[in-house]
This record gives C-alpha cells, structure tokens and sequence, in this order.
DNA sequence: GCAAAATGGTTTCATTTTAAAACCAAGCTG
DNA sequence: CAGCTTGGTTTTAAAATGAAACCATTTTGC
C-alpha cells in the first residue's frame, strides 16, 4: 500500500509547506486575502475560480488555520474570510513568487502590478537570502542537511 | 470558449510565476536540484513521482529554461538536468516555503533538515520583507498596486 | 563478450481532481 | 411579497494524475 501525495510526514519543511499550500489555487487566494479581499462571491470574481473549488479551499484554508471565517462585522448574514497570523506569515512567500515572475516572466517593458511599501509607495526591496552572519547567499553556497531518520 | 487555467497572461507576476512552477510537483523537483540531484531516476526514487509525470514535469521546467538538460560530462549516454540561472533565482521561494513551514508545520521538538550555510554550517537566517529604505515590513504596510488596464 | 540489470523514458488504463453549469436556501431590496 | 444577491452544493463532463507494463539503450558483472 503506497500513500500517494501526502507530504505531511516528510521531514521536509517545503514538501510539509507544499503539501499545504502547493496546490494551484491556495496561493492565489491568499494572495488576494492580502490584497483586502474577504468575501466569497469577491474571490470568486478577481480569480475567476469554479465555486465548488473555491469552497474547498476557504475550507481547507480555514482548516489549517490560514484563514479565519468570521461572521460579517456588520451584522450580515455571511461570513468574511482573513488570514490569521499564520496565514500573514506567507508574505515572504508570496513576495519571492511575485519578485521571480517580475524578473523572469515579463518583458522589460511590460506593466505589471506591483507590492509597494504603503508609506512610500516604493516598491518593497528584493528579498535576499543571508547567513547568520549576513553575507548574502545564493545557491552555491547553501547546502540542505538532512534529519537522520533514527532521531525521528 | 473560457480559457480555463492559465494565468501566463495575468498583470500579477506573482500569479505568473504560479502558472509557471505553481503545480504540486514543480517546486520539489527544482528542490532536489537545488540539493543537486540531477538524473531522472534519482529525482524519481527520491520523491516517489510517477515517471510519466516526472517527464512530463522535467520537459515543462526545461522549456521553461528553469531546468536544463545537458548531456552526461562523462561520456555516458543519458543526460542530467541542471538548474538554469533562472532556476538558481528560486531560491527565495523554497527558503520561504521552507522558513514558513519550519514555523507553522512541526511540533517544537520535531526533527526536520535543514538549509545551511556551507561556509559555517548554521541555519540560514529568516528572510524578511523590507522598505527600500530598509525598514522591516509586515502584511499590514504593503499594498497591491494593479496596473491600469489602459497601460497595457 | 555476453547475459543480466539499470536507465530513461513512453503507453495504457483506472482513479482522482477540476471545471462549468444548474440548482437551491436564506437574506435583503424595492 | 416578488425578485435579486450571496454563498454555497450537486451533478456531470473533461482533464490531470498515478501505477504498472512495456521498451530501447547502456552499463555492469563475470
């Protein structure tokens, strides 16, 4: 009996993170949460998601504890749906996605939207990748050190 | 005719990038290479993807030119796949990926590998999102800035 | 030098996931 | 109170995934 894809054993933490928020939507969705966005029928619309998808994933983003569905402040009927702290946390996820694409994926010229900080209106600063120390890292010089299983 | 999923054409780059590496395989794949895997039977045993879907997911990420297959330096037959320089940039998003699930993913005293830096062998430091001015910034002080439509 | 095993896939087929559209109940709106 | 909006669920079709079988080269073991 084979477990086909569920990473959440693995001692790795971006396989355990993928496992989570890997799948195609996930992402998108919390990216739009950061972009202010609560309400269903409002994600539904920017993403253009199938309803039945969009459902399982606020579900299973509520589930993990990503996003949280509060009852309309307001007194509504419906719920809104905000990241937690937890979900907050995957701003530098979704900055490192963004600052790839912008650097990879357009054309010099090509417009596209951009993360500024709100007091300036600069754009936010290439994330990079230090040591303890604060040199700069790139692929090279980092290197994955596996958990021996026998301390699992 | 609704295009269904392909956000190639999207002004948001983070949504780009996800068109891009964003499916469930993608990012584990240029993680192993990032841990130097580099044949197609090692990327195989080590994640446990189907072969089909390993070829399939290979061919997409070298006609992306995120992956690049070159002939065996020894002479032998088969070829290995090597991170492109576009594929090097990853690394802020698997070490995003991998900080946020370190945090949110184990228990406190749970054993997971590790991204070091191979000079000293400590854990790379946590990314954090800055200003260009320098100042530290959280969810709440970026914003998403859309492009008009007019400007495309 | 030859048989056997490994490599790097492709093909086939069953299962799962996704998408689109229709449907529906509860609230609100005029 | 009739009709529209919101927030879904159900149904059904289409697409992606996974497992296994297959296959042509290579490499290896002896």
């Amino acid at each position: 009996m084979v477990r086909k894809k569920s990473l959440k054993g693995d001692y790795c933490p971006s396989a355990r993170s993928l496992d989570v928020i890997g799948d195609w939507w996930s992402l998108l969705i919390v990216r739009e949460a950061f972009d202010g966005v609560k309400r269903f029928s409002a994600f539904q619309k920017n993403l253009g998601i199938a309803r039945n998808i969009l459902a399982d994933r606020l579900r299973k983003l509520t589930g993990e504890g990503i996003l949280q569905a509060v009852p309309d402040p307001k007194g509504g009927a419906h719920q809104e749906y905000r990241l937690t702290p937890k979900g907050r946390d995957l701003l530098p996820v979704i900055v490192a996605l963004r600052q790839w694409g912008e650097k990879h994926l357009f054309a010099p010229d090509e417009p596209h939207s951009r993360l500024v900080d709100s007091l300036t209106g600069l754009d936010v600063a290439p994330l990079d990748v230090r040591a303890q120390d604060g040199r700069l890292l790139s692929a090279d010089n980092v290197i994955i050190v596996k958990v021996r299983e026998e301390d699992a």
